[in-house]
DNA sequence: TATTTGAATAATTGAAATTTATGGAGACTC
DNA sequence: GAGTCTCCATAAATTTCAATTATTCAAATA
């Protein structure tokens, strides 16, 4: 690694004497005295063993060593300035990227609207969506490789302590029925009817099947007696089921407003029983954060904080 | 003028650390110790007002911030090192232009000869040539528009004092005729001869013709009483017309060699007159001497100095 | 839990740049 | 052409800034 023969000032002196033909008028550009300025010239030029100024005459010219380097120098200079430049839009929003996490269900029903509300605030920031299990973009929030997560389930206990996690809304997962199945009519269903019915799940290792299963256990049901009629990975695929008629599910109201609102789903009420779970925030307490981070964390969040449903806010 | 937010050793620095992966081992790198470089690092985040570190884990990761500098970083650098290497070709003469100003004659018949010898041991020089009146090479030379100038005459008063004029060589003028002109029989003419000549001669603004009248005139003889024919001002035209039988001319021997040895043109010898202008290179004491020009001035006019005719060196 | 490794911090030292003060050289004025 | 003015160079003193040593702190490893 060779040492640098110049400096950043050094340069700076050089192409202010160029633009104003003189050592004292540079001196009073820079809000220096003219021997620093004589000095630093000299340093520079005894440096690179060259001679970058005449001093004859009224003006100081370059020499052609002196004009080589002045073109270095202001492209140096103006990479400066760029560099200075995009930081400073980093620092305001006006660059960058954030990059969020999120599992199956946020990430398809929730973070469009969330990524959308902070776009139109921050157009110059991109966001980037990735959509990953709960324990993996546990991780990646852990390890820094993505800035925030939005979860609807429970951490690994280890990342438990080692993330901050924030709720920040409750997700309510609703017993969702084919519109015309015979217990669509009754207006409120009891714990029991549920063994009645045919279930269409999300695969056992999904965190959202595992958060409505567990919470239908606390509430006293024997989940082994529910009858699961088949197991999907994708809750689009689940929709189609149920509006198909092939059975009964608990599924997020995030994902199903349109299908509530056309009415080609029906959503039951299930007496004494509440199946909701906490959406959560998920960052690295110990890792820097940035600005759009915190911003969204702050200002984007909040809006779709302690909602039933956090589209209605929209 | 904005000051600068950074220097380059931060840069440097930054460089090194992202590279190694670690405070430490870009401390061993640059020869410093572990501190210093955590300080500078210290003292650019807080200039930026950014975090360009991540200094969680075992290594230490670049934040988003930290990877936009870095480009501008290594952009930066690489222009520098950029430099530093057109300096040292410059130092080297590996680059570089030279700029020579002379009057017609020695521009003519002489320059190109010792050109082609620089241009032969440094050929990363360019030489540019301009020709012009000996008065306007000297002022050339005097304001630094050109490097060097090679003359063969008298420099205006005040411009022999403030430059530097060294005699190199000694140009012969000699004496023209047709080959068939009743005089070029005798073996040597006498000074009244040259009353009954007719004479071809440059216009009487030129240096060469001034020198030549004083020598004349110098060696006694009345410079009104020679016979002018016509007055042209170009050597190729008068060489011409003494070709042509129009008249005889003092010429300098550099620009006759070619007719003289094809003997379309005679060279009179003319007792007790020695007609001889000294050739002088003129430079500028109080200006920046480029190395291209000091060595034309060392290595390459020597080669030419000292001789009746330069040619016969080549 | 103990040990190791890497980074931050504090205090000291040392180097380099800036300033004040001054001298000298060329350019403009009368 | 003498005087003045402007600009740059130089010298000495001061201040600022960066590097070093020594130490502490935190995290990772064993």
């Amino acid at each position: 690694m060779p040492e640098l023969p110049f400096t950043l000032d050094q340069l700076r002196i050089l192409k202010a004497i160029a633009a104003q033909g003189s050592f004292k008028k540079a001196a009073d550009l820079l809000y220096v005295t003219q021997p620093a300025v004589s000095l630093q010239i000299q340093n520079l030029e005894k440096q690179l063993e060259i001679t970058i100024f005449d001093r004859g005459g009224r003006k100081a010219l370059l020499t052609e060593a002196g004009r080589l380097l002045l073109e270095y120098c202001e492209r140096i200079l103006n990479q400066c300035d760029e560099a200075c430049k995009a930081i400073e839009d980093l620092n305001s929003l006006k660059g960058g990227t954030l990059i969020i996490g999120a599992s199956q269900t946020t990430g398809t029903y929730l973070m469009p609207r969330m990524i959308g509300l902070f776009r139109q605030k921050y157009p110059d920031v991109s966001v980037q969506l990735q959509v990953h299990s709960t324990r993996r973009t546990g991780w990646s929030v852990a390890n820094g490789q993505i800035d925030l997560g939005i979860i609807g389930g429970q951490l690994p206990g280890d990342l438990e302590n080692l993330l901050q996690v924030i709720p920040y809304a409750t997700d309510e997962l609703a017993l969702v029925l084919h519109y015309k199945h015979p217990l669509s009519n009754k207006k409120e269903l009891l714990k029991e009817d549920l063994y009645k019915l045919n279930f269409v799940t999300l695969d056992s290792q999904s965190t959202t099947r595992k958060v409505v299963d567990k919470l239908l256990q606390d509430s006293g049901l024997d989940i082994q007696r529910l009858k699961i009629e088949m197991e999907l990975n994708s809750l689009e695929a689940i929709k189609n089921a149920v509006q198909s008629g092939l059975g009964a599910s608990f599924l997020p109201v995030v994902s199903i407003e349109r299908e509530l609102a056309a009415g080609t789903i029906h959503k039951a009420f299930v007496a004494d029983l509440e199946v909701k779970r906490e959406l959560k925030l998920i960052t690295n307490p110990s890792r820097y954060t940035s600005r759009a981070s915190e911003v969204f964390k702050k200002n984007i969040l909040p809006q779709f904080a302690s909602l039933e449903s956090p589209l209605r806010q929209l």
